[in-house]
DNA sequence: AGCTTAAAGTGTCACAGAGACACAATAATA
DNA sequence: TATTATTGTGTCTCTGTGACACTTTAAGCT
């Protein structure tokens, strides 16, 4: 046991819980632990230490489970409902790992603070927790039940990423440096559940004048070479500012 | 003391804070307490009762603060810096009161979810609550400071609105059920910030079909009378399902 | 009663963005 | 060298937006 769970170390009641978005082979996945007994599916997620803030704290948890230092994260929903740990299947989990943990910390009532994180898919290293022994990304189209509300959480962050598209640097944090139109067009169908039009996406896409195209091509498929892109980071701050067109 | 405050009662850590929007008279207004012995102003707020959800525990603030029973209410961010409340000037109230409370509940670190709400302002009819000897409503544009970080919490608030004026039934909760298209503008151009041309944002809007317009037209003032209107809630709501507009 | 004032109702025009769609170019493979 | 799959580029039409003008009318004043 890495520390220990009770009120000298954690504020009561809190926790958070993270829906880590990544995007792989025109995929958009979730990072997923799996328990050690129990074998229930949850999100990553863990306590907020005394002096600590629920941003950092989370993004600690974070740092555990992807390797990762700088990730973009974003608080979306409180879930607080007084029945959404009546079960807790963790507690059994806990018994069943036989520790002199003290399981009353876990039968609390908790108030969850959903955040959403954006990662390089490429670039994480997933790691389990002390609960799980497995910790893996699952794609986000055929997914099993979680454990608790975490199925809700989920929906509710994808339904947040959705909304937030167009004033927040999706496409940069979930894509390589480097990446193809097609990829891009691709991201944005999986999020938007819908297909768009290759040619005006494009147009609309180039129009905001984020992206900056380089010489390089992507080799490799049966088919015309297609150009890399990178984003104009300068540009693209700027036009998120503003939300890429729409509204008043 | 209408209830002991200790953790009999209610959650550690934790509370909520209620930015509630009003509209009157072409102004944006939001309630605020002052409070009885330190005398500054502050978002109504309260904690969180061990068996009830946090949405529960706002309305049930806002119900005793505006006697209003049926509220828009919205999450909007948890504020969590552990140094927010350092110099929590509320203790120095509890201690000028001459209660028997004990303080350390009110020096304990809180984690404050903050919640907006949307009301008929001709409706409400403010209460002062245990700290507070007023309960008003204050213009935006002509705000003192607030306590704590109460200032942010509003600042934050008010960005949400604006962000989310595109999918919330905002006009609806805020305008009284009849009202005149100027008065509809206006709203618009208080929460965004700027001005809008009379003509186009009447032709935009009733594109929309979310309004009816009455027969009955609004008399009084030293011009032309207005027609009046009131949303077709069917309408709207689907209206709102897709964004009004705007993006992909 | 008639004139003035302020603000409302209604309409036009030019332009930009969005949606639908066609055709040429090219990297792998057979 | 032809085939296949997919990319690059372009066009046409229509709708929505922004800028702006003219008419209408309730109150107040003389």
């Amino acid at each position: 046991m890495p520390v220990e769970f009770n009120e000298e170390s954690f504020l009561k009641h809190i926790s958070v819980d993270c829906v880590v978005f990544g995007f792989h082979e025109n995929q958009l996945k979730v990072l997923l632990l799996q328990m050690k007994y129990t074998r229930g599916l949850a999100l990553p997620g863990g306590f907020v230490k005394l002096n600590e803030s629920i941003e950092l704290a989370a993004k600690r948890v974070l740092i555990e489970r992807t390797g990762l230092d700088d990730i973009f994260l974003k608080q979306f929903k409180v879930f607080s409902d007084p029945e959404r740990a009546e079960k807790n299947l963790a507690v059994q989990d806990i018994i069943d790992s036989g520790l002199d943990q003290d399981v009353s910390w876990f039968n609390q009532r908790f108030i969850s603070i959903g955040f959403y994180a954006l990662v390089d898919f490429t670039k994480v290293i997933p790691q389990p927790d002390f609960f799980s022994d497995a910790c893996c990304w699952k794609n986000l189209d055929e997914l099993e039940a979680l454990i608790l509300d975490h199925d809700q959480i989920l929906k509710k962050a994808l339904h947040t990423l959705r909304i937030q598209l167009t004033y927040q640097p999706i496409g940069y944090k979930l894509l390589p440096e480097k990446f193809t139109m097609p990829e891009l067009q691709c991201l944005y169908e999986t999020i938007l559940g819908k297909s768009l039009d290759r040619r005006n996406f494009q147009r609309k896409i180039l129009s905001y004048n984020i992206l900056d195209r380089l010489e390089e091509r992507k080799t490799g498929g049966a088919n015309k070479a297609p150009f890399l892109y990178k984003f104009n980071l300068t540009n693209y701050q700027q036009a998120l500012q503003d939300g890429l067109r729409g509204g008043w």
